[in-house]
RNA sequence: GGUUCCGUAGCUCAGUUGGAUAGAGCAACAGCCUUCUAAGCUGUGGGUCGCGCGUUCGAAUCGCGCCGGAAUCACCA
């Protein structure tokens, strides 16, 4: 029983006998009491001063009376305005603490089967800041789900065909003169991104030739001799031409090599691994299938539509005139697919917000192909990563590369280290772990800390701090805990399995305790919002607690015995509790840095 | 133009089942290492919570209207 309820259920007993009448549950708004007030969880009165017919200061006194008499975990409270603010004992929380180093029972109750896709490349262009987000907040979701009790499985679905990827593989077979990542000494996804941009150049041009020959914006676009040959490029590869696939196969397996290393470096993992190209036929099918049945409608020049006009939307083109997929169709096909594979209750998607609409359009067409699992379908729209001027462009080569931004933390995590001699004396292949530690810890840490909805802005010329707020802050916390405990082994000193509830505690410790004991409520508000930094914040707050205590409280110089091993225990279970945290963002921390 | 989202300190962000005096970090300034790791701790300054009206005991939080910004409304992905 958490906490709260047991408060609720005391309240409740308390109106009852105080004024002969029951009460709803869920009248009773309880909060943690803030700061600059005595106590530990707060109520309001507003709600009951009907049934008392008192003034607020009478009803939360005569309830905080009653509550201190009949309640032996309650010994305190206080009375301010309508709020009454409740005290329970040392020996409550001490027990509270006790209580988290007990095995733990996994909440099984709210199990679910739960797929979740993220990261969802194109393989035209390398990974920027923005996949970033995405791939960590995948992760993290994906963690925090499994603590939740719930069976999840990661999947990615590569967007590996398509008119974009025939842009690069056109412009390669033009210009490219053969070249491979090897000979051109780069990292192939780096290498086909230059094609698709060569490209993009290279057909600007051709508009802009065509407009001044009087053609309209859209005429230009549309009858460019490099799109007219990309388009063909494209039926050629749903037709299976043989030298088109072949081509695409060998620019795609660079790409992959590419990806493969950035994900290695972000310690991103999937279960399974989906391709567009092999998941658009079952698409195309379905809607196909779904003309039979009258879902979709056929128009006279062979394009195939959903008519979404009666829930406030458009036409949706499904299948183009030439009989060619579009992104919808091979997302309606994986969707099925994976719902016949894995019977998921939930299907998660981590894509940016730019797709809302997308995915409204997506759950409808499912629905109106006939499938009642639509709902089932859940997108977490995440905001986009903005520099201080605004979006990122390629064009303007503004945009932050992955593998680029991850070396340059690195490199800050190891000037700095340097700098504070703090890894001196540390074997090299330890020292350069560590380093990665941080480095990527201050990474992921920054974008996981803010909350997935909202637009982010990342600062290239300020980078990604080191101090405050951070992940290298936790970490070494996390590590000066480690130091301390090290400390303690070698003079012999144990770490209690348990405290004597009768220790006296200062309310520095009590708040810890607070925050230690609040873990599990947090892991599933953060599951259920769908929000690691829900996680993020709550570290923060459990790290700035726990190093107001270390300054302020000596624990191996401490001379009382039994508070010695009482801040021993305390500090082991802020450590366990970071690193578990800390896990749930997907950052590792060091035992010492 | 339609739809959706956002607007909190100079900057980056917390804070909404409506609650007490709106919080952190960075940046600036001033202190704290002969004492368990100073990537730390303490303090100072910094706010019309975009603006207005409403709902009520009470609004950063809910409703309506403006202003400002973003995304999207492709036979792109």
């Amino acid at each position: 029983m958490t906490i709260e309820s047991f408060l609720t259920n005391e309240f409740c007993k308390a109106i009852e006998n105080l004024y002969s009448q029951t009460i709803d549950i869920k009248q009773v708004q309880i909060q943690k009491t803030k700061k600059d007030f005595n106590g530990d969880y707060t109520v309001n009165v507003f709600p009951f001063l009907k049934i008392s017919r008192k003034s607020p200061e009478q009803t939360a006194t005569e309830i905080g009376e009653f509550l201190k008499h009949n309640s032996k975990e309650i010994n305190n409270f206080e009375v301010i305005k309508g709020f009454l603010n409740i005290s329970f004992s040392n020996s409550f929380w001490i027990n509270k603490l006790n209580e988290t180093l007990l095995p733990i029972q996994t909440n099984t109750i709210d199990k679910k089967n739960i797929l979740i896709e993220y990261s969802s490349p194109n393989t035209n262009k390398p990974l920027h800041l923005g996949h970033i987000r995405n791939n960590l907040l995948g992760h993290s979701l994906s963690e925090i789900l499994k603590e939740n009790g719930n069976k999840v499985t990661m999947v990615n679905l590569v967007n590996d065909r398509g008119i974009h990827i025939c842009k690069s593989m056109l412009a390669w077979q033009k210009w490219g003169n053969n070249i491979t990542p090897v000979e051109a000494i780069k990292k192939g996804d780096k290498l086909v991104g230059d094609f698709y941009v060569l490209f993009d150049k290279e057909y600007k041009k051709q508009i802009s030739d065509l407009l001044s020959k009087g053609k309209t914006q859209k005429e230009a676009e549309n009858e460019a001799p490099l799109i007219l040959e990309a388009r063909e490029m494209l039926q050629k590869w749903e037709a299976h031409d043989t030298e088109v696939l072949e081509l695409w196969n060998k620019m795609n397996g660079w790409v992959y090599a590419g990806f493969e290393k950035t994900y290695n470096e972000l310690g991103i993992t999937f279960d399974k691994i989906y391709y567009e190209s092999k998941t658009y036929g079952l698409g195309k099918d379905e809607v196909l299938k779904g003309v039979t049945t009258g879902a979709l409608i056929k128009k006279e020049d062979n394009s195939i539509c959903a008519d979404l006009t009666s829930d406030g939307l458009d036409e949706k083109v499904l299948l183009r005139s030439d009989g060619t997929s579009v992104y919808m169709t091979q997302d309606i096909g994986t969707a099925i697919m994976r719902k016949n594979e894995f019977n998921a209750d939930e299907m998660v998607y981590v894509v940016g917000n730019e797709q809302n609409y997308h995915f409204q359009v997506l759950k409808l067409v499912i629905k109106k192909l006939g499938y009642n699992w639509s709902d089932k379908i859940s997108h977490l729209s995440y905001g986009m990563v903005e520099l201080p001027e605004g979006k990122m462009k390629s064009r303007e080569g503004t945009v932050v590369d992955a593998d680029e931004l991850i070396e340059e933390m690195y490199s800050t995590a190891k000037s700095i280290s340097e700098e504070l001699g703090k890894l001196d004396g540390i074997p090299e292949n330890e020292k350069e772990e560590i380093i990665r530690m941080v480095g990527l810890g201050a990474l992921k840490y920054f974008i996981l800390k803010v909350d997935p909805k909202k637009n982010m802005v990342f600062n290239p010329k300020e980078s990604i701090d080191f101090d405050g707020n951070t992940g290298p802050f936790i970490q070494y916390t996390h590590a000066r805990i480690k130091s301390v405990i090290r400390k303690a082994n070698e003079a012999g000193i144990n770490i209690p399995k348990n405290i004597s509830e009768n220790t006296e505690i200062n309310e520095n410790e009590k708040s810890i305790i607070k925050l230690i004991t609040d873990y599990n409520n947090i892991v599933f508000e953060a599951s259920s919002e769908l929000n690691p930094a829900i996680i993020a914040n709550y570290t923060y707050s459990l790290v700035k607690e726990y190093n107001h205590f270390y300054h302020n409280c000596s624990i191996l110089k401490e001379e009382n015995s039994e508070i010695q091993s009482f801040r021993l225990l305390l500090s082991n279970s802020t450590a366990i509790k970071i690193k578990d945290s800390m896990k749930l963002l997907g950052i590792n921390v060091p035992e010492r840095m």
